[in-house]
DNA sequence: GAGGAAATAAACAGGT
DNA sequence: GACCTGTTTATTTCCT
């Protein structure tokens, strides 16, 4: 899994010095086998080898580096700056690069993330060899005992400091430190934030602390480890453990008259760490001592982030099989009654004239754990339907897709069920859910009863009221220009044009302006990603803001060219009345009608032509007018 | 409060 | 004539 996609990314000197052992290393299942150095490899030799190939490799990806940046002619000052961090790193020698200098690095964008990815890798796995270095005693007789056990838990460091490292290069990209393209790099980002179950933290928590326990269990004092127990308690390998489990076995924490979150019950809670102290004092002075701003503190802090994060996303996972569960009993539970009752979740005001029938409202039960508030800001676009937002999803009025931009087809693909179940009313407008009814056939042409259709299958608020929701389709589909009706032998089919679909007037987006710059830059990538890649995104609840990413590929491309055209041109006004612009006068647009069919029964042969020299308003309510129909021209207004 | 967008309702016309 | 399809207008509501 993660761990194995981790070790694809060194470099061959990493990988030479990971592969070690055939003891205990070679055992663990998915540790890559290498010839590499035999066991007789002092710890000091390999920890030699280390600093040299993180400078060969150091030196090597900065060169290629500027090389691939290909900055021709860098000015003085740049020049000098790109020269100085190798400087630096070679005086240095053979210490690690500082936080700062790698700070530096990355401000400086010299380096791919892969590169930066193998930069630290090394880096790490050298400063931990190094404090495994300078720890230990140096005696041959006990290097040579030792040798195997070293390895051995410089490979558990380094599968830890691969995690780390991950988490580091995740945290960087969604700082916008980083930015690394899906598919650029073999950092598997999605397994990132994705499926570590417990068991498998516990695993990497045992590694990580198994190092330290190593470390100092020969000159240990009393402190026992412990791994992290996250589901059921597994047996310990030291029999110290076991004997100091068993005498601080109470899992209750009562509270303590000095109040620190790391210390309770007389035991200090630092992860791994169970030490016993008499008095609050002497725990302080401990946690100051051997909890002090380290690597290996910084290492465990980081795997403890990473273990809350894995355990917040199991959380929230959990949370969405429970709405979905509710969901799902609930529309079961409303399924035998011979008339569908309404949720009539709905506002009284917009249902109070279609559904007069509408039954009392029928609130889902409470539960505590029901999420009241997404996760995220960007969950709430197209999240799940929970409990709670339904009693907000009711009045079309509410007008998510176009509020917030939203894409409704994660939506509608995520709440099928329940949309297709329960007598909710959809959150989208109807221009929306036409739109998403022809883009998902596939033709991405629909006719209307084909359109009413999909509303009725979809949707179970939409199988009554029908002359009320039919009209109000009709009325959409003649009022927005973006839906085109085009003949053909079967008859009138509709369509979509993206184009004039995305230039409807957006409604500004509320919220932080990371976010709305990251709705904002998504809303290029729509039409270039599959379906399965969105809805993967939209799984993960990964923001893909895109209305044309559904289409065929030729209308697709069709959109993208015309749309790179629009957007070039758009700055220089717009060629056929957008409504950005309507002060303008621009040239007469054309309806394009396509598809048409010269051996089309009708009389009727579409010959549409729109002018458009009017505000985009008087457009809506005149283009009618300017239609001509064949036999039924209309020439009152020409 | 103004204005835009959407929903809703209704009238009307043409075609089947 | 009933029904469907399509267009248009008016009104209301929500939101910025």
């Amino acid at each position: 899994m993660m761990q194995e996609s981790g070790t694809e990314a060194t470099s061959d000197g990493q990988a030479s010095q990971n592969g070690g052992t055939s003891m205990e290393g070679g055992s663990r299942e998915g540790r890559p086998k290498s010839a590499t150095p035999s066991v007789e490899v002092t710890a000091a030799d390999l920890l030699h080898f280390q600093q040299h190939q993180v400078e060969q490799s150091f030196f090597t990806l900065l060169s290629q580096s500027q090389q691939n940046t290909g900055r021709k002619s860098p000015k003085p000052n740049d020049k000098q700056q790109s020269l100085q961090v190798p400087v630096s790193v070679a005086m240095m020698t053979p210490q690690v690069i500082t936080p700062q200098q790698m700070q530096q690095i990355l401000q400086q964008q010299v380096l791919s993330p892969q590169q930066l990815q193998v930069l630290l890798q090394q880096q790490q796995a050298l400063m931990l060899q190094q404090v495994m270095y300078n720890r230990q005693p140096h005696h041959e007789s006990f290097q040579e005992q030792q040798v195997s056990a070293q390895q051995l838990a410089f490979q558990q460091q380094l599968l830890q400091v691969q995690q780390v490292q991950q988490q580091h290069l995740l945290n960087l990209q969604r700082q916008g430190l980083l930015t690394i393209q899906p598919g650029q790099t073999g950092l598997p980002l999605h397994s990132l934030t994705q499926g570590m179950i417990p068991a498998e933290l516990q695993q990497l928590w045992k590694e990580v602390t198994n190092a330290h326990v190593k470390e100092e269990h020969n000159n240990s004092s009393n402190n026992g480890h412990r791994g992290l127990d996250l589901s059921s308690p597994a047996p310990p390998k030291n029999p110290l453990l076991n004997q100091h489990a068993s005498t601080n076995g109470s899992t209750l924490e009562e509270p303590s008259p000095h109040s620190h979150p790391l210390y309770g019950h007389g035991v200090c809670k630092w992860p791994g760490c169970e030490a016993v102290f008499e008095d609050f004092q002497s725990f302080l002075k401990h946690l100051n001592n051997e909890h002090a701003l380290d690597d290996r503190s910084t290492a465990q802090c980081r795997v403890q982030m990473q273990v809350v994060q894995q355990l917040e996303l199991q959380l929230a996972k959990d949370k969405e099989r429970l709405q979905a569960m509710m969901t799902h009993l609930h529309v079961k539970s409303t399924e035998p009654k011979a008339t569908p009752q309404p949720l009539n979740l709905v506002s009284s005001v917009t249902l109070s004239k279609s559904a007069p029938e509408a039954s009392p409202p029928l609130s889902l039960p409470q539960t505590p754990t029901t999420p009241t508030a997404p996760l995220t800001p960007l969950s709430q676009t197209h999240s799940v339907i929970t409990a709670n937002s339904l009693h907000s999803v009711g009045p079309m009025r509410r007008r998510y897709s176009e509020k917030y931009n939203m894409p409704i087809s994660p939506d509608i693909s995520q709440n099928k069920e329940f949309y297709m179940n329960a007598d909710v009313r959809p959150p989208f407008t109807y221009a929306s859910l036409i739109r998403q009814a022809i883009l998902e056939s596939p033709e991405k042409q629909l006719t209307l009863n084909e359109i009413y259709n999909w509303f009725t299958r979809m949707f179970a608020y939409f199988r009554r009221n029908a002359a009320t929701w039919k009209n109000a389709v009709r009325h959409n589909l003649s009022l927005h220009k973006c839906f085109v009706r085009v003949e053909n032998v079967k008859g009138a089919v509709w369509t979509v044009d993206e184009i004039e679909f995305q230039k409807r007037r957006p409604q500004k987006i509320s919220g932080s302006p990371a976010l709305v710059k990251n709705i904002q830059t998504s809303l290029g990538y729509g039409p270039t990603l599959s379906a399965a890649f969105q809805a993967s995104m939209a799984e993960n609840n990964i923001p893909l803001y895109t209305t044309a990413s559904i289409g065929s590929p030729t209308l697709n491309s069709l959109a993208n060219a015309i749309r790179e055209e629009m957007n070039g041109a758009m700055d220089h006004g717009n060629s056929n009345g957008s409504d950005s612009s309507p002060g303008r006068s621009p040239l007469p647009a054309m309806k394009v009608v396509v598809g048409l069919e010269t051996a089309a029964p009708r009389s009727l042969v579409i010959k549409e032509c729109l002018l458009s020299c009017l505000k985009p308003k008087i457009i809506q309510r005149t283009r009618h007018r300017f239609q001509m129909w064949g036999q039924t021209t209309d020439v009152q207004h020409g």
